[in-house]
This record gives C-alpha cells, structure tokens and sequence, in this order.
RNA sequence: CGGGGUGUAGCUCAGUCUGGUUAGAGUACCUGGUUUGGGACCAGGGGGUCGAAGGUUCGAGUCCUUUCACCCCGACCA
C-alpha cells in the first residue's frame, strides 16, 4: 500500500469526550470513526487488524475441532420467548416490528439461534459433541456505551456453543477451550489471566473469564505472582452475601485475599491489578436445550436435553485491550499478530531520487515476499512521517534518508523506539528477519 | 435508569454571562513559493442552516420555552 493512496486519516487532536489510550490513539490514527453513542466506523486499518484476530481466532478454533457457521443478525422473538429471555434481557435487547408488524431483535448473543440450528438436525448421541461458532456484529442497547470499542453497543464477537451427552464431556470440552482461548490470547501478544467468574445472568455453573491485564480494565482481579492463579474481585464481592452453604473453599478464597494476600494455591503472594474481561466460557448445561426442547436419543432411546457449553470472545473489545496494554505517549505499539502493516518504509526527503529509487526497490522486494509492508511516499517532512508512523504503530520502519548517500538505512523498532543502522544492500534479509 | 456537563468550520475550541458590523482562532484541506532527520515557513484560497423547532425583540450564536444528540460519574455486560 501506498500512504499517497491509503485512507488512513491520522489527526493530531482526540476526540474531546475520549478518555482511554485505545480510544484516543485508534481515533487518531485513522483506526475508528464514531458514528453514534457506543457505534463506530472500522476504516482500513482497524479492518485490517480484526482481521488478523479473527484469523488466529478461527485458526485455533479449527484446531479444536470447532465449525465455523453464521447465524441471521436479526431473530425473530418467538425464540426469545421461548427461553424466557426476552424479559431477562430487557431494554439491551433491541426490538423492532417488520413490516408484517412481526416482533424480531437484533441478536445480543446467539444461544437461542444456535440450539434452534441444532435441534432437530442433531438427534442422535453418536452425532456428539459438537461445537459450533461464529464470528458475529452484536448489538445490545447498552444504557452507558463508553471508551470507544471497550464497551460498543455494537460490537464484534467470536461466540460459540458446544452440545454434549455427558457432564464429563462438557468438562473437557471446557478445559479445551480454555486452553485455546489461552493460545489465542499469547498469540495476540497478550498479558492475561484466566478468572474464576460468576456465572451471571446467562446461567449455568462453571464459568471463567479471560482478562488481559491491563490499568485501564474495568475488572478488579486478585493474581498470583507465582502461579496462574487468578480471581475476579466482583466475585468476592457477590460471595460476601452468600450464606454459609456455598462452596467452603471460596468462602477460604475471600479470607485469604483480604487476609495475608496468600495464594491458595501456591505459597506466591496475590495483588489487585485491572483487567479487561475480553473472553468468558460458561457450562451451561441444560439451561437453554431444556427451554427450547432441543433433545436427542441416548443409547438407550431415550430423549435427553443437550448438555451445552457457550464460549465468548470479544473481537472488537481485543482490537483496543491490544491498545491498553500496549501503547505509549506516541501512539499504538501493534503486536506481530495484530499489525495492520509489519513494515512501513519511510521516504525521508521524497525529492531525494536515490531514496525513492531504494524505498521503491524495497517495497517491491517485500511485496513480492508477501510481506505486508506499506511505504510513505508522501511529500511531508521527516519528523511529520516519524510521528505519524509513531501513532499507527508498525512495528518498524525502515528510513531512508540522509544516511542513503553513505549506503546506510535504519531500521526504526516502534516498541523500543531504537534505530538500527545497516547496510542498505542487507536490509531486505534484516528485514525477512525481523518478521 | 438516577446525577452532572456539552452542542459554533473535518477536528480542538473561543465568542453566550452583559443581544448590535460581513461569526472567529488553531489545526486540517486546496494553490504557489521556500524548506527536508522529529508534527516547518511565507503568501493566497475554499469550507458554517452557530444541534433542531418555536417564541421575545427593530435586531438572537447570545435571552425564554420545548426538543434532540453526545459525553462524564454511579448500578449491569464480550
């Protein structure tokens, strides 16, 4: 791509109202566009890097054995009805009248879609488990949309939904997706930690979160310094007025955290950090097959409900928690997943003919080698094209300037701001390198 | 859903209290020129139903009424 061409409307002022990094650096580096409260435009460059974590996302998610599928955005109500979350939902949940004056809603989440995809088509045991997912815009009428994508009323989210005939396979269809939502997570070049969770408003019983450390998070968490050990403080906060039959070894947990902040798992010692939920896996169990009379026949010819397992993850929410925690005063700092250009070849002086003579050859070079790589062809000045390139975030640049007539480039690494001097004939196989 | 705030150029904002030329600045954009290693400079230029509707007045961005939108703080969520 060339920048002369992009539409990349990069500005120096943030919107007034943004408060968070994610907001203010996506806003201003031609990333986002608000178009409404909590709704937002993807320009180029957000397009570009949704879909790089939708392809980890389906990448992963293939590996676990799940299938891709995709579901109307618009349900009709009946099934809302059906499952009795129409009322539960409340004024989240848009609804509207077609023209036949028939009740639908915008999907907020797809439980119901899904089981209804499945019941009926699914009849027997020996057709599972099965899991299910899509990659889909949401919509949920939030009553306080803020800090641009965190907390969208639209918003894109990788859900799935897993059937079983057993309590046990549920089980390990959980672990396993909690070990893939791990592997998508280190893959974005993530900090997190998996939470226990309250299971909320969807129901069922076991729940985890996955929260990227970050100290902008809206989550308070309790972690281990030592082990993997994570916990989210609401939790806690909701156990406090549970009566003494729930689980003893929470009721420990609560002690000990606002006690000697000793793991209970491991002799490490537990701080608060914030952290931004952006993946919740839930074992639903027959809360949803029962509601919807989604069954099949056991061994023995008997109708069962479903045992079910649903799976979120935040798609969009990811593009600015990425942002959170990894950003400075200068702008985003993109991960190699995540980077809607790895390189970025900057034309100090546009005049100059020997540099554009070798920032072309080079964009060709990498071009040629798949490599995504865009170059500044734009007549501005050098500090004008560092910062820009410092507000995007590619994770490098390479300059060419001043230093050419030498036979020198620099290779500029955006995370430690560092510049690298090297050979201009070398700097195609550095470059292979770095990637 | 409570409490508070803001709507004026693409963006960030002044002007409103105390009504009175042709509504401003910075930035961004266009043209020409000078610059070219850290968001340059000079000159010229385009861009506005002052959120909307109604009212008061000789006269409204400014005062009154209504309304809409957006944002911030709290209770809920990927």
């Amino acid at each position: 791509m060339r920048r002369t061409k992009a539409f990349i409307p990069t500005c120096k002022d943030a919107p007034s109202d943004a408060v968070l990094a994610s907001h203010i650096f996506l806003s201003r580096a031609g990333f986002i566009s608000q178009v409404a409260a909590g709704l937002y435009s993807y320009m180029p460059l957000a397009k570009k890097v949704i879909r790089k974590i939708e392809n980890v996302i389906h990448d992963e998610m293939f590996k676990v054995g799940a299938q891709e599928v995709e579901l109307s955005f618009v349900a009709p109500s009946d099934l809302w009805i059906q499952s009795g979350r129409i009322d539960k939902f409340g004024k989240e949940l848009l609804r509207f009248y077609d023209r036949k004056e028939k009740l639908f809603v915008l999907g907020p989440t797809h439980e119901e879609m899904m089981v209804d995809l499945v019941r009926n088509r699914v009849t027997s045991y020996k057709s599972l488990p099965l899991h299910l997912y899509q990659i889909k815009t949401k919509f949920r009428d939030e009553v306080r949309p803020r800090y641009g994508l965190m907390r969208g009323r639209e918003f894109i989210m990788k859900d799935g939904y897993s059937f079983h005939s057993s309590e046990s396979d549920l089980d390990r269809e959980f672990d396993a997706l909690e070990d893939t939502y791990k592997k998508i997570i280190t893959r974005l070049g993530l900090d997190f930690r998996i939470v226990e969770a309250d299971s909320g408003a969807i129901g069922g019983s076991g729940s985890k979160e996955i929260m990227v450390i970050a100290d902008s998070g809206e989550d308070s968490i309790a972690i281990c310094d030592k082990c993997e050990y994570g916990a989210n403080i609401e939790v806690y906060m909701d156990m406090d007025s549970v009566d003494e039959d729930f689980d003893a070894t929470s009721i420990t947990d609560i002690k000990e955290i606002k006690g000697d902040n000793n793991c209970p798992f491991c002799d490490g010692k537990l701080s608060i950090t914030k952290g931004i939920e952006v993946g919740h896996i839930f074992k639903l169990g027959t809360t949803y097959s029962k509601a919807l009379k989604a069954e099949y026949l056991d061994e023995n010819g008997k109708s069962q409900p479903f045992i079910m397992g649903t799976y979120g993850m935040g798609v969009s929410r990811l593009v600015a928690a990425i942002i959170e925690q990894h950003h400075d005063e200068a702008g985003c700092i993109w991960t190699k997943e995540t980077a809607p250009y790895m390189i970025n070849i900057m034309i100090s002086n546009i005049k100059d003919e020997n540099q554009v003579e070798m920032g072309e050859k080079l964009y060709l070079q990498l071009l040629d080698a798949n490599v995504e790589v865009i170059i500044d062809d734009r007549k501005e000045r050098f500090g004008f094209k560092m910062k820009d390139a410092e507000l995007i975030g590619f994770p490098y640049t390479v300059i060419i300037g001043k230093e050419l007539s030498n036979g020198v480039v620099e290779i500029f690494d955006r995370k430690s701001k560092e510049k690298t001097s090297i050979n201009a004939e070398d700097v195609f196989n550095k470059v292979m390198e770095l990637l």
